[in-house]
DNA sequence: TTTTGAAGTTGACATTGCTAACATTTGCCT
DNA sequence: AGGCAAATGTTAGCAATGTCAACTTCAAAA
């Protein structure tokens, strides 16, 4: 009676949603399934389903759980007096969190999640984008709109780059001083009036 | 006699993946399966593997061809005679095909193909590279790599949240002005000495 | 004409997402 | 305290999928 496992797990979705991130960090997103979760966290094969309706429903969880650790490591970043190095730095924080977490950070971007579906995940990307938004200031700036895409679009889009290892072998051992290399001018060029 | 089916097909390879890119591009890759796909070809089940060793390979060579067809679109799009003009004309190019061809584009950077595993895939990828690469010259710019590096991220970037449907409604609808808007500074930027 | 190899078929296996029907526990109501 | 409903698990099973092995058909070289 006090070795065998209880009927009961305890929060099990929470350690649902822990086992998942494990997994698809250390195997990627292809290689999890619901029953192998199921598995690892010692519940039976339909257990799950009394937390999330769907694989789906876990995933969009998973992935909103990474927007909030993207929003603080961008809040941990932008605390420079200077504008312009705090956006850098802020920048260069988002290029850390992808690629310290790359199979979550492409989940939070993948199409198997129809953001649509979870207006969660949609908020909680939402609110990381306004802190970058947030630098751009409407009311000094006609184009800050404008702008604010376009250091989000550079961000992701450097970041997606190197997690496919997609950039060359010395930006991407290195990528700390290359990688700010690549991003001063043109955040220099986005802070300019 | 006449109207049964052959037994061989012609060119089923081909006729594979064509079906499969109509496939994503109808109904996402999620909805793609290898038996779906060797129905609509008219044959059974095991037929493709005679083309292609997994699914993973047919994407791969769906995938492939979405980088030759990036490639033409993007040699295409760069004959101004303004240096700066072209390389705006062909960042459009860029954005225009992956807002075209969203699924594929999506397919083209997606995890379910390692590209280590596809050095047909990977190649493609480079030579498309290549094309943005060759618009800064060594010779004459001592940041020409980091500058090439900055314009694929963001033209990227920008595609992959276009098509997450992650941008403003503005932007996303009418595509085109505005996304011009927020390339012009940033490619200055590139350009500039 | 024979024969050989490429191209296609059928049938099967393990795995997966998901559902239905049933069992156990917890905690609230009296 | 006692009992009951809701929450949380379990087992069994379905249909679909990727892949493989064994067999058949066809075309073209010998």
């Amino acid at each position: 009676m006090s070795t065998s496992k209880p009927f009961h797990h305890g929060d099990l979705r929470k350690e649902l949603v822990s086992v998942a991130r494990e997994v698809i960090e250390t195997d990627g997103i292809d290689a999890l399934s619901l029953r192998g979760v199921a598995r690892q966290a010692g519940v039976s094969t339909a257990a799950p389903y009394r937390h999330f309706d769907s694989k789906e429903k876990l995933l969009a969880e998973v992935a909103r759980q990474g927007f909030e650790d993207l929003h603080d490591a961008l809040d941990r970043g932008g605390q420079s007096p200077d504008p312009f190095q705090s956006l850098l730095d802020q920048s260069m924080a988002y290029l850390g969190f992808a690629m310290a977490n790359p199979r979550l950070y492409r989940l939070m971007f993948a199409s198997h999640i129809d953001k649509t579906k979870h207006p969660d995940l949609m908020e909680a990307g939402e609110r990381t984008f306004a802190v970058l938004q947030a630098r751009f200031d409407p009311a000094t700036d006609p184009h800050a709109a404008a702008r604010a895409i376009g250091c989000w679009g550079l961000v992701h889009g450097l970041a997606s780059l190197a997690i496919d290892n997609q950039l060359d072998a010395h930006v991407q051992t290195d990528g700390g001083p290359h990688m700010r290399a690549i991003l001063e001018p043109l955040v220099r060029a986005l802070m300019a009036h």
